[in-house]
Order: structure tokens, then C-alpha cells, then sequence
DNA sequence: TTAAAACCTACTGAATTGGTTGGTTATATG
DNA sequence: CATATAACCAACCAATTCAGTAGGTTTTAA
């Protein structure tokens, strides 16, 4: 398993906000609500995401939170980068891995390169927008 | 993480036994001392292996393990699958996992399976004797 | 007979996952 | 000014997975 709940969760709450953007800040009572996860859960999550500039939450009644950008301005890529930490394929690939020692001999190693590369790309090439487009 | 030390030791040691395919059967303790892990650890991930067919293993003085085909005839994501159980990026696509309750709504859903069918289709696309042209 | 190999079962410490509990702080509204 | 409502914060927790160890049994060549 490659992205985790946290990851997954950050994309739907995300989407939720781009949906219901024209109606000025959203509770996360609502989203908890509709996307149906648990609220303390989704509190523990978001900090990431808004203190990295993603969405601005709003203190008090009448508050909740909001994007900062139009929804074709996120990457699905960045999203999980951020909540996930790493998409790394393997452990040895991930940022604060101690450096392999077979490192210059493994055969594999280009192997597990090369599938990061083309998750990331992928990842990276859908936006927000995109997934928008799928609920109906 | 979507590959763990099981798969990626397997794979290191099935391009082990491709690379010394021509003398016999390769006891696991060389194939171990070689890749630097731990016997104990290969000898619990090997046996789903040899049970498919994959590797064939002679007991007794002078025994070890074989291949069973031509390097060219082993695709890097039948051995991944077979050693990690699943290449899901996501809990929710696993083979056991219990049917999501938003399943037809999630806007998230098709991101996921196209993902997973891009991680599968490049892992399906590499083939032991690919890897073994690596090392060097 | 013996050494060496595969093969099998149970256990274990550490980390991760997926939360829960119980707050504090900030703000709009009556 | 009181209060309800929202974000925000910190500690804890049960279950599972990860990455092995430990200690065997069975099979076979020499």
C-alpha cells in the first residue's frame, strides 16, 4: 500500500472544499459528514495542508476552511507528498533513508528509480479539476 | 511504501540465481552472504516461490535452489505480487478488502485504478534478464 | 553415518496505522 | 458580554505490519 488513509482522505476532504467553494468557509463537521470519516481524525490531517499554504481555515462561528487557489492549480501529487510525507516505492528510496550500502552495485535500484518516477509524474499530472469532473 | 523488504529480497535473489544459473543448484546461504541478508529472513520469504513454480529446491549436500525458466520468462511483477501479496496502491483496490461503502460516488476511486494499472503495467514490463543487464 | 541443504513453526521488538480523548484558543452572533 | 461554534493542539491506544530470530524437522549427497 502505497498512499494510507491520511493521504486519501486529504485528496476527498480537498475535493469537497473545490465543490463547495462559492459557499465561503466549510466546517469540517460538514465534510467529516458527507465524506463520512471520523472529524478528530480528519483535525489531526489538515494542519499540514493549511499551515503549507493549501486551504486557510477560519477561527469561530461561521468559520471552516477554504482553498487559496482554483482548483486546477493542485496537484494530486502535491496533495500527497505533503499528508503521505514520501511516495517512495521502497523504504531505501524514501528522503531520510540511510544511504544503501549495495547502492552502486544493486540491480534493482533503477528499477525502484524508474517506478517512482513514473508514480510521481503521474500523480502530478492530475489536478483537483480533474477529480472534480469524476463525482456525479 | 508500496514494495517491502520481501519483495525487493526476493527479487535480488532471483536475479542472484539468473546470474549463476549455469552452476547447479545455489545453496541460499551463498545467495545470502552475497545480497547480505539475513538466511533466516530469505528462508521465510522463499517457499512461496518454489510452491508456484517459480524456483525449484534439491535438499541435502550439494542441493539449493534453481530457476525453472529462462531469466527473459520472469516478469518483475508476477515475483512482486507473489512475494507481497498485492501491488494496490491504495487499501481500499486490495483483493481482500472489504467493498467501499462510496464506491460508485468516490471522486477518487478512478485515480486510484489507473495508478495501480500504471504501476503494474511497467513492473509487467521488466523482466529478469532486464535486471541482470544492470549490474555490473 | 554425517554434513548440508531445504523446509516448518513459533515468537518478538519496533514501527506504523487509524484512530480516540480531552482539551485550548479564536470569533461571529444574540 | 455570554455563548455557541469553529479551528487547533497534545497525549494516548489497540491492532496490525515489518523485519527479523530461534529452534527445530526432513531430505539427500558423499
Amino acid at each position: 500500500m502505497l498512499v494510507s488513509t491520511r493521504g486519501r482522505y486529504a485528496l476527498r476532504v480537498m475535493v469537497d472544499l473545490a465543490q463547495h467553494q462559492s459557499q465561503g468557509p466549510i466546517p469540517m463537521k460538514d465534510v467529516a459528514q458527507r465524506q463520512q470519516i471520523s472529524l478528530k481524525y480528519l483535525e489531526k490531517i489538515l494542519p499540514v495542508l493549511s499551515k503549507n499554504g493549501y486551504i486557510v481555515g477560519t477561527h469561530g462561528k461561521g468559520g471552516g476552511y477554504q482553498l487559496t487557489r482554483a482548483p486546477e492549480k493542485y496537484r494530486v501529487g502535491d496533495i500527497l507528498r505533503l499528508t503521505e510525507g514520501d511516495l517512495a516505492p521502497v523504504a531505501c528510496l524514501e528522503a531520510g533513508a540511510a544511504p544503501c550500502q549495495q547502492r552502486d552495485t544493486c540491480p534493482t535500484r533503477s528499477l525502484w528509480c524508474e517506478l517512482g518516477r513514473r508514480v510521481n509524474e503521474y500523480l502530478d499530472s492530475v489536478t483537483l479539476a480533474d477529480l472534480m469532473k469524476e463525482s456525479h
